[in-house]
Order: structure tokens, then C-alpha cells, then sequence
DNA sequence: CCATGATCGACAACCTGGTTTACTATATGG
DNA sequence: CCATATAGTAAACCAGGTTGTCGATCATGG
């Protein structure tokens, strides 16, 4: 018991799971035509989301600067990812939304993850895979859904 | 049970709870003489390690080109975190080991991490954690030390 | 009603950490 | 002894960040 080993061996046995997945993602996206999303990408899909955004929303979303955000939407609107609109209430705004072909993205991600879900309860056992989740948001709580891991990694702050 | 929620959930708790653990070390490191260590270096010390290494052989570790891995190196060693010697032994190698700056970031990492451990361990119980980490080494299975995350993230493959 | 200030999106210049390509110097094996 | 493989370096480029600046458009208080 408490064979601690290495202390950052549980950090990396933490991270080695979150790629696994998120590899799982990327390798089913790549074989059904998306094969050019990087990992990083993930993070800014779910942040654009099914409702759509700006670019304001999306750099705060992502922990970035605004002028960042806006080249990443022009980066993704030039692969046919999302398409930009007029916001008719505000004319400054420019309304960010998911292209089919984005929204497929989103749809195929989330039925991955599920999958490997699925795979893992299997592996577990599914009592085991909810004490684990549960343990995990114990250890780092309500930080579900934070999506800022393009500005937490990378070089500046 | 087995409420799964959407299924990125459980992927964004492991990263949650990787990044709480990074983010006490660099606190830490911050905090006593190594403000600039981005999260990315903490790959790249343990890549080096107590036993030094070479261009080559981290850049096979960090899953980069040996050419990024020449240019980490020259920063580290502006920085005096690193120092370079002719290899004796083969005179096209230079040996890159960790100066006394470079070992007390590694050794503090490790301290840092042993507290987040324990801490840990506190929340959900002893038991509960070596369970958790059972089972993440179930389910990504012998990837405990893999470092090559710097190419992993990023835009290039 | 309008002047002032805040906000949104864009552009330019720059930084970091990657890549590819090309090269030199040194080992090594037939 | 020479052909080939390997270690390190360099140049040009790229992607995704940053700051600083700007024009256009709200929103508000006098």
C-alpha cells in the first residue's frame, strides 16, 4: 500500500489516460475526414460548442487573448469548420457557429469518448470507473469544464 | 450509476487533476528562484533527468526532432539550468547534464509532487488513491513514462 | 441628444517552439 | 580505406501565442 514510487508517477499515469482518449477521438476523426485536427483542437470545438460564440467569448473560453481566438476561427473557417454571421443586434459582433461539417466533429468526438468510456467500465468495472471519476473531481473540484488548456500550455502566460 | 454525463467529462477530470498537480509544482518552482518553467519544461528536466543525456536521445524522449531539442537545450543552458561537455568517449556527442540550478528544479518537483500526493491522499483516503492509480494504470496500460507530450501537443506531428 | 468611455473585431510586429532541408565532423564496418 | 551511418548545427519556414494599435459600434450620464 501507498507504494508511492516516483511522486510524478501518478501525474503522469493521470495525463497518459487523458491522451488516450483524446487519441481515440483523433484517430476515428482522422479516418472519417478530418485528418488535419491536432489534439489542441478538441479543446476548441467543445468551447465553440452546438450554440456558437465570438471571438471574445471563445479567447476567454480557451484562456487566451482575443486576437488569438479570432485567428484560430479564421484558421478553422478557411477548413469549412465554422462560418461567421452579422450578430443583427449588435453590428460589431460577428457570430461564430459550427458548419455541418464542424458539428460532425463534435458529434463523432463526443460518441468516442463514449465509446472508450464504454471500454473502460468494461476493463474496471463500471463501480470502479464511477469511484474513479468521482475520486477525480474530489481532487480537482468544479474544474470540469474548464477548456483553457491552449493558453495554460504554450510558452506565454 | 453511471451517471456518465457528457463523455468528456471524465477526460477533462484526468486532465483537471494532471494540471492541478503541474500547477503546485510550478507554484512552487515559481515561488523559489524558477519563475520562468512553463509547464512544458517539467517534461523536458525529467527527459534529462540525474544522468544527463544528449540532443538526440531528448528529442526521442520529448517526441521532437533532435533540431527542437538542440534549441531547448541552448535556452536551458542560457539559462544555466544545463551545461554542455565533449563526450571523451566520441567526439561528435556533447553530454548535456543538469547544473546544480537544473537538479534543484528536478528535486523540488519531486518534493512538490510528494505533497500533492499526500494531500491526496488526505481527501479521499489512502486507499482510494492507490485504487485510482491501479486503475489508471489499467486502463493506459505502461505508458507510466512516456515524455514525448511537447510533440504530442503542438501543431506538427 | 450627444460626448465620452467601453467593447468587438481586425491588423502588424514580434516571440517560442516546432518542422524540413542541408551541411560538417566524426565513427564504424566491410 | 572507403562507404555509410550518426551527432550536432544552421537556415528558412510555420503555427499559435503575445502586445499594441486602431476603427467601428454600442451604452450611458450630463
Amino acid at each position: 500500500m501507498g507504494e508511492a514510487g516516483p511522486g510524478h508517477e501518478l501525474p503522469l499515469r493521470l495525463f497518459a489516460a487523458f491522451r488516450a482518449a483524446v487519441d481515440a477521438v483523433h484517430d476515428d476523426l482522422a479516418a472519417h475526414g478530418h485528418p488535419d485536427l491536432r489534439p489542441m483542437h478538441g479543446f476548441v470545438f467543445q468551447a465553440i460548442g452546438t450554440r456558437g460564440t465570438t471571438a471574445v467569448e471563445l479567447g476567454a473560453r480557451l484562456g487566451v487573448t482575443k486576437q488569438a481566438a479570432g485567428k484560430t476561427i479564421a484558421a478553422l473557417e478557411q477548413q469549412g469548420y465554422v462560418e461567421r454571421a452579422p450578430d443583427p443586434r449588435d453590428a460589431r459582433r460577428k457570430a461564430v457557429r459550427l458548419t455541418p461539417r464542424g458539428r460532425d466533429v463534435l458529434d463523432r468526438s463526443a460518441r468516442t469518448f463514449a465509446r472508450v468510456r464504454a471500454q473502460w467500465a468494461e476493463q474496471i468495472g463500471p463501480d470502479r470507473l464511477d469511484a474513479l471519476e468521482a475520486d477525480l473531481a474530489a481532487l480537482a473540484p468544479g474544474e470540469a469544464f474548464r477548456l483553457d488548456a491552449p493558453g495554460w500550455f504554450g510558452p506565454d502566460r
